[in-house]
DNA sequence: CCGAATCTGTTTTTT
DNA sequence: ACAGATTCGG
């Protein structure tokens, strides 16, 4: 047990402490991850059956991690574990007890899109108005309906729910959610909120199974417990009723993902539900700095309602936290850029002890650009995964329609894929045929000469021989086999190979990354059933995590804050601190919002171990149009003692004097600590232009400047005026005003985002 | 039914 | 900005 021994006292006693109801408060870089598989490991080494134990993480990746470290203390027992996610984990305990609710074991798993594209169909056959009725607005609810646990029959009984969609207008949603969950039954699918919300269905109506599973899982543990929702809290609950051998690891401060269900009550209200747990709180920060450390706790002070611990590092003090403005989403890339590179040069850090976060995709573009200028390798991580490319999904859909072809949304996505000349009309028509007989769209192709006409029947027929070669030739060939088969006759490989565009050769190549990874699948010896229905089981609850191929890559990582969670980067740098960005404009309603958002912020700090630097812009394009913005809030509500402000200041400018006013009542003691160089990005070269032709005639190449990168005192040139100097600047963005000295001309007054003006350097 | 032109919302985050 | 959905002329 000499693993024990590298543990300070409160992590031992959680991992030693195995029997009844434990919750491990486990603040940010106190070795949580550690403490669970050592306990795992200790619980197993104690005599405990691998096959009785269930861990239950949030996403693949974290599983993953955690039986590989796992493996490393015990060895090859830690395959038998039952170890996922939530939703991997039910999905394969539902596929064995299908039946019992009325499901086939091989059910289709609807992802978001899926779902979103199933709601959409109903909205036009229910002739409901889009706007009012947004698929989004629609999923959203049905979502949170399920996961409190509320059927499609509960919310059309409950006078209150039904009360709140009339009061929002939306009197029809208990209708649709009724419709939608019909639907799903009937194409044998479920969505990810139904693997859940049926896994409580089973286990609530057949006490044969929930007794079954109690007595399977003798031991449950939970990670990131703060994290659950009402539908998770349940299934664990019933889990755990027998044997009370519960564990649950979190962190209330890092719970950021209240907005898809997360309930935090949960972990707060965890003692409630067992007056008799054992709480071990992890409090020594092993990560990162004390500086960093305390900064985190400033920021998180601020919210109302926690779990009460303390935080510490025993680390050195470290640099400050360094704060820097830009004043465009460019210049902040910029900055970055070059703060990396020199850091890395001063440090002699390599490129993948670098992060750089921010709040959403869009804003990797701006770092993107700026790395790549100077050459600095990246990779971003999380966007678009893998498997939601069209392509992919493209082919996938043959392949969920070969095992089930009850599956309404694979038929829709690929009956006119490769073009066939089946277009919206026909599919209208075997939709309506498909309701008026209460049989399925499949049933109606099947038989489409007696629902339609003219040449239309014989072209479904063939679609529908094809599908069913397919499912002929799967009986004989393993996944690969098969797999190929399909890319091949359904004509989708053809159609990709003749795409000879950028794009469609990329797209040619993830089709041949798919078939690869499906080769190795089938190539498996510890594997018995090889056929591809097996491998398309759980392949909607896969997602970006098998990137890991070029793990030891030395890249500057790109990632929103929340894929950054459970990470540490020696070098990190939170981008776009900004209101209404970060804090983000949907949070600013209500407080409970603005308080994950406050705790997104924690967890995005708490990210570093050595150096941090925080940057906004007064400046950065948002859905295509220019707008000015103003330095986060949650700036001012860190200590000032903790930071050093870099200020990028050019010279006399008036421009965005309202946010540096604001700012400097904040910060003007700091500036006096740490006198740094302006590190001026342009540099302003006054240039004499004396004489002037009357009629102007552009530079070559004219361009002109965007209306964010003029300043006062810049020298500029008009296509008309030509060369003039900047005198004045009013207004804000982007509606900015510049009066402008032209030489024989006198003042004028432009508005920028009219006057093409390009700045003389 | 098809493809081009036009319109639309989307920017939170993930299974 | 940009992709996906919708619309419209062939």
């Amino acid at each position: 047990m000499d693993y024990l021994a590298g543990l300070n006292p409160q992590q031992r006693a959680a991992v030693e402490n195995t029997q009844g109801p434990v919750m491990i408060v486990a603040g940010a870089g106190s070795g949580k991850t550690r403490v669970i598989t050592y306990r795992v490991a200790h619980l197993i080494e104690k005599g405990v059956d691998a096959f009785n134990i269930l861990v239950l993480t949030f996403t693949n990746k974290a599983s993953k991690d955690m039986r590989e470290r796992i493996s490393k203390v015990i060895g090859n027992e830690a395959k038998n574990i039952w170890m996922g996610t939530f939703h991997s984990v039910f999905a394969k305990i539902l596929r064995v007890e299908a039946e019992k609710i009325g499901y086939p074991s091989n059910f289709t798993i609807y992802d978001t899109d899926d779902s979103k594209s199933l709601i959409r169909t109903i909205l036009r056959e229910m002739q409901l108005d889009d706007k009012l009725y947004a698929a989004n607005v629609v999923y959203n609810r049905i979502s949170s309906a399920k996961n409190n646990l509320v059927s499609a029959s509960e919310y059309l009984e409950n006078d209150q729910i039904q009360a709140e969609d009339a009061g929002n207008k939306r009197p029809l949603l208990g209708l649709i959610y009724d419709t939608y969950a019909k639907r799903c039954y009937k194409a044998g699918a479920m969505d990810f909120d139904d693997l859940l919300f049926k896994t409580n269905v089973l286990l609530k109506n057949h006490p044969d199974v929930l007794n079954k599973y109690q007595h399977k899982f003798k031991y449950l543990m939970v990670d990131e417990y703060q994290d659950t929702n009402f539908s998770q809290y349940t299934i664990v609950k019933k889990l755990a009723a027998a044997n009370q051998n519960i564990c649950v690891v979190g962190d209330d401060a890092q719970s950021i993902y209240a907005f898809r269900g997360a309930n935090i009550q949960n972990i707060l209200n965890f003692e409630r539900d067992y007056p008799d747990l054992k709480v071990y709180k992890l409090e020594q920060n092993y990560r990162s700095t004390q500086n960093i450390v305390e900064v985190a706790n400033s920021i998180i002070a601020n919210n109302k309602n926690q779990l009460e611990k303390n935080v510490f590092s025993a680390n050195e003090k470290g640099d400050r936290i360094k704060v820097s403005r830009a004043f465009s989403d460019n210049e902040e890339g910029k900055l970055v850029a070059e703060a990396i590179v020199q850091d890395r040069l001063n440090a002699g850090i390599s490129y993948k002890d670098f992060a750089i976060l921010y709040r959403t995709n869009a804003q990797s573009r701006a770092m993107e650009e700026a790395l790549r200028k100077l050459n600095v390798p990246y990779k971003i991580y999380g966007g678009l995964s893998f498997y939601q490319r069209k392509e992919i999904k493209d082919l996938i859909a043959y392949f969920r329609l070969t095992f089930n072809p009850a599956d309404e949304e694979a038929i829709k996505r690929v009956i006119n894929y490769p073009r066939r000349g089946l277009g919206d009309t026909t599919l209208e028509k075997i939709s309506v045929a498909a309701d008026k007989n209460d049989i399925t769209m499949w049933q109606v192709i099947c038989n489409a000469h007696q629902y339609v006409d003219g040449r239309i029947p014989n072209q479904l027929n063939d679609f529908a021989v094809m599908i069913q070669s397919f499912a002929a030739e799967s009986k004989k060939l393993d996944a690969y086999e098969t797999a190929l088969y399909i890319a091949q006759h359904s004509g989708i490989l053809k159609e990709l190979h003749t795409d000879d565009s950028v794009e469609g050769r990329s797209r040619y190549e993830n089709i041949q990354e798919l078939l690869n990874g499906i080769k190795e699948f089938a190539e498996r010896e510890d594997i018995e059933d090889r056929s591809l229905a097996i491998f398309m089981q759980d392949i909607a609850l896969l997602t970006n995590d098998d990137k890991d191929k070029d793990k030891d890559a030395d890249t500057v990582s790109l990632m929103t804050v929340h894929s950054a969670k459970g990470l540490e980067f020696k070098n990190v740098f939170i981008v776009g601190l900004e209101e209404n960005l970060f804090p983000s404009q949907m949070s600013l309603t209500s407080r409970v919002d603005l308080e994950e958002e406050r705790r997104l912020f924690y967890v995005a700090i708490t990210r570093a171990e050595k150096k941090l630097t925080i940057t906004y812009s007064t400046s950065r394009y948002r859905w295509g149009t220019l707008t000015s913005c103003e330095p986060s809030r949650f700036i001012n509500e860190i200590n000032p003692s903790y930071l050093e402000l870099e200020v990028v200041k050019p010279a006399k400018s008036s421009f965005g004097e309202n946010s540096f006013d604001s700012e400097r009542k904040t910060w003007t003691q700091q500036r006096e600590l740490s006198p740094k160089p302006t590190t001026s990005t342009t540099t302003i070269r006054p240039k004499t232009t004396s004489i002037l032709p009357k009629a102007h005639v552009p530079t070559a190449g004219f361009a002109p400047n965007a209306v964010n990168e003029f300043q006062n005192g810049m020298d500029v040139e008009h296509e008309k005026f030509g060369f003039g100097k900047i005198v004045n600047l009013e207004g804000t963005l982007p509606d900015v005003k510049a009066t402008v000295f032209f030489q024989g001309l006198g003042n004028k007054q432009l508005l920028l985002k009219f006057a093409k003006l390009r700045i003389v350097k």
